[in-house]
DNA sequence: TGATCGCGCCTTTTT
DNA sequence: GGCGCGATCA
């Protein structure tokens, strides 16, 4: 059959294992998503599952779509489209969606985003007299969200310290706050999700026969509110596919917990678990620089990776000046791979810890004329201008909505101040009424100032236009409507080079919408909120990736660059506290080396003009790879200079 | 009300 | 070194 016949002994195993539990340990480059893939198509194909009865999550929206491309070269565009596959936020908002009534949440309910959260918790904090200095919301917001990845409940949460008083009461606040606009936040849709099918059997028994076999990639880095899904969708059938790296683990920070193969182990007596080993991707010089890096994490399985692509050109390692001498050298190597070697520049990532350090080679990318893209960094519906449009939309669709209502109800300004806009949340507040009854009764209310009154008017007159006609146009139309009555454009292009920028933005989003024409405004406004990057909605283009090591989980490159290799960024300074986030880096750093698939580039400067202008430390993870990986001398220079800062060398 | 200036802050990673 | 926030002024 030609479905496996492109797979090894081992992948074949596992694509055609019998039902029940099954975990696929394995190495980087090892077709673990391909296993995942084919497992899926051997199902309808060979085994005659109905394709609708098979859900495969993914990490990101991107995997999701290129496991949906393979599935329909495979099985045909119509059954590919009958299973279920994404991410679990995006599972599960339509799992919500279809079940609301059930668990009392609206129909309609919002996606609030990581910046709405924090708008939200600050209003909490103001709302109990907290001060924002002692307690920051981010950090506050932190404690929230790993509580909920927990499944812990504001009324469950055990407070076992001050601090944890305060968040707890905040937790409280701010779930209520959520309640009132109508909103759930990422790790509700989680959380609420478990509760449904916890409170509800009949429920749970329903999706427990519409998912017969459930596939997990990158299993690794899911969280305890994940698993807990899992073990009740599986619960009926147990065929539950999983697919994991423990060295590959890099999202603990977010409540990625490592237990989960353990418990997968103790909650599956019959496990079935199989490992690969043989490694497609790298030449054997790359993998042997990432084994010896990630040998010193403790408490791991060792895997015995192997390779039979050869050895490859050596591993270069070179030390820049500062970071524009760092994106000069990386732009002359991609510029000479290109004339010399036929390399694209598509085949070429540039890594780096930290977003801030993208800059650097945005503009030497800029200068040299080489096209490029970056991947996440001020992502593209994070930006105001992208916000203000989605929160217009988000308004017309829920006029209860008080976050959105808040973002524009002075956007573009129109003379409406803090001091209105508090009255009309108070007002709301106070009567128990939405933001936008508030808003209809105060504009024609006596009490306030004419000019107040008239702008107030102004928008509501604007916001029922556009309510009136929500239904009986696209989005895209909408979106005309609110710019033109707004007079958007003339507040956002200002003259300058951002302004113009801005409107391009504005216009880009106008085209998704427009190109997804058949989706009703809900159903625009739930994708917008799950989808994190817009580069996949615009299709590939042949450009150098600019990335962080996080973003490059699952992807692949034939040149890759790992920069800013230097003590305090990667390692990143914050991890140097305890050992299990240092294990983290050195995972991070893993991951990043398993990327390449033929070169490799590990660039540190020899001073970063950084807040403190000291001399930088290469990080200790140069110094584990061995010497006959690596051409000229640069790796006798990383240990001297390791040395001499007084930095433990192994 | 809104724009501007200056201060002080911190500085990871993302569905 | 940049950004967000708050205080101050028009």
């Amino acid at each position: 059959m030609d479905l496996l016949s492109q797979l090894n002994a081992q992948q074949q195993k596992a694509v055609t294992i019998s039902d029940g539990p099954v975990l696929v340990l394995a190495g980087p480059g090892s077709g673990k998503t391909r296993v995942l893939t084919h497992r899926a198509a051997w199902l309808v194909q060979e085994r005659g599952v109905p394709p609708w009865h098979i859900m495969a999550v993914t990490f990101t929206n991107k995997a999701a779509r290129e496991m949906q491309g393979r599935l329909e070269q495979i099985l045909g565009p119509s059954r590919a489209r009958s299973m279920t596959l994404g991410t679990f936020h995006a599972i599960c908002a339509r799992i919500l969606r279809r079940e609301a009534d059930a668990i009392g949440i609206p129909r309609d309910y919002v996606i609030f985003d990581a910046e709405d959260q924090v708008r939200l918790v600050k209003q909490a904090l103001q709302d109990l007299n907290l001060d924002e200095k002692r307690y920051p919301s981010r950090s506050v917001l932190n404690a929230i969200s790993r509580a909920k990845n927990e499944l812990i409940t504001p009324q469950a949460y055990q407070a076992s310290s001050y601090y944890g008083e305060i968040v707890k009461r905040v937790y409280e606040r701010y779930q209520a706050l959520l309640e009132a606009n109508s909103g759930l936040d990422f790790d509700d849709l989680l959380m609420v999700t478990a509760q449904l099918f916890g409170q509800h059997p009949e429920v749970l028994a329903r999706y427990q026969e519409r998912y017969q076999h459930i596939l997990v990639d990158e299993f690794q880095d899911t969280n305890m509110a994940q698993y807990v899904l899992l073990r009740q969708l599986s619960g009926k059938y147990h065929n539950l596919f999983c697919v994991a790296d423990e060295d590959q683990m890099i999202y603990a920070w977010r409540g990625a917990d490592y237990r989960n193969i353990r418990r997968l182990r103790e909650d599956h007596p019959n496990l079935v678990t199989i490992l690969l080993e043989q490694n497609y991707r790298s030449t054997q010089t790359i993998l042997d620089a990432a084994n010896a890096v990630i040998r010193h994490n403790p408490d791991r399985t060792e895997k015995r990776l192997f390779t039979r692509r050869g050895r490859g050109p050596a591993i270069v390692i070179h030390e820049a000046y500062d970071q524009n001498d760092e994106a000069a050298f990386v732009v002359e190597t991609v510029t000479r791979l290109m004339a010399r070697d036929g390399v694209q520049p598509g085949d070429c990532a540039v890594m780096y810890r930290t977003n801030a350090q993208s800059r650097a080679f945005e503009d030497a990318f800029v200068r040299a004329a080489i096209p490029y893209k970056l991947v996440g960094a001020t992502r593209f519906y994070a930006r105001a201008e992208i916000k203000d449009l989605i929160a217009f939309l988000r308004l017309i669709h829920n006029p209860a909505d008080g976050v959105s209502m808040s973002r524009v109800i002075n956007v573009p300004p129109r003379g409406l101040g803090q001091k209105t806009v508090e009255l009309v949340e108070d007002t709301a507040r106070r009567q128990g009424i939405s933001v936008y009854e508030a808003l209809r009764k105060l504009a024609h209310a006596p009490q306030l100032g004419t000019r107040a009154q008239r702008a107030l008017g102004a928008f509501l007159e604007l916001l029922e236009g556009w309510i009136a006609v929500r239904e009986q146009i696209g989005v895209a139309e909408l979106m005309d409507r609110v710019l033109q009555d707004t007079r958007y454009a003339d507040y956002i292009r200002d003259g300058t080079e951002e302004g113009e920028e801005r409107w391009a933005n504005i216009l880009e989003l106008r085209n998704v919408a427009a190109s997804y024409a058949d989706l009703t405004l809900t159903e625009f406004l739930a994708d917008v909120a799950l989808v994190s990057d817009v580069d996949g909605l615009i299709g590939e283009v042949n450009a150098v990736t600019l990335l962080t090591l996080h973003s490059a989980k699952g992807l692949e490159f034939p040149v890759v660059f790992i920069t800013g290799l230097e003590e305090g960024l990667l390692p990143h300074s914050r991890s140097l506290e305890s050992p299990e986030q240092m294990a983290e880096e050195r995972r991070l750093m893993y991951v990043g080396l398993t990327r390449a698939k033929d070169r490799l580039f590990l660039t540190y400067t020899f001073r970063r003009s950084q807040y403190n202008g000291d001399l930088s430390v290469p990080s200790r993870f140069l110094a584990d790879i061995p010497g006959e990986l690596v051409s000229g001398s640069h790796r006798r220079r990383v240990i001297e200079r390791s040395r001499s800062a007084g930095l433990w060398i192994k």
